[in-house]
DNA sequence: TTGATTCATCGTAATATTGCAATGAAGCAA
DNA sequence: TTGCTTCATTGCAATATTACGATGAATCAA
């Protein structure tokens, strides 16, 4: 049916599978590769950058704002967009925390 | 049109929306974290476990075993899975390599 | 053999995602 | 004001995902 049973499932899990679907199209995995290797603010040039629509990049980095992730501030005609730093590090814990699970474990026995 | 242009990204941003994409749902993180907990296979009570059809829990696996994170071998009437830790530290690489540019990134500044 | 059990696959319905053209909204320059 | 630029939103078509009933394949017990 295409939506997801998220009511059987825990808090950490339904979070875990946000973040991780917001990670889920290269489009978003190069956006925020590109900020973080610019380093600043990006003003306007994510288009050209990305190569996709300016209605995609812009549903794109809707999403990634939704979840936090980023950030925009409005300079004149343009938005300048970078890392949300505190949200960033606070996504990577739980995300770290899952994939960190193996240390844990023993090992497989299939 | 619902379909990624994946041949406009690099094979490393493709990977990582790849194994994203995976973890995006609620039902296949709960999956990977009962193999981590009960640390051995795990012979047919998965469905009882999550809580889907057990069809539905039989596609996910398939999506797991695909990516190569779990393996299943079959023991009688019953296929009894658990996770693949070589192939696991390997997406664990792929993905805290991608977690943790922000080592290398200064701050946010908007 | 028959029946029961377990899991995969098929088929299908409901919903979500992706991508973009068209359009709208807001700011700046002249 | 007009025109230009930039980005968001709308609307839509194409495709993907999710979920499960029905069915099939394989094994074991009797």
């Amino acid at each position: 049916m295409g939506i997801s049973k998220t009511e059987i499932f825990t808090d950490q899990q339904n979070e875990i599978a946000l973040f991780s679907k917001v990670f889920g199209h290269p489009a978003r995995v190069a956006i925020l590769q590109h900020l973080f290797r610019i380093d600043t603010c990006v003003c306007g040039d994510l288009v050209e950058e990305i190569g996709l629509a300016q209605p995609t990049i812009s549903q794109h980095l809707k999403e990634l704002k939704h979840l936090g992730l980023i950030k925009g501030s409005i300079e004149g005609t343009r938005v300048c967009y970078c890392i949300d730093t505190e949200n960033w590090i606070k996504m990577k814990h739980i995300m770290l925390a899952f994939l960190n699970q193996d240390l844990k474990a023993k090992a497989d026995c299939c």
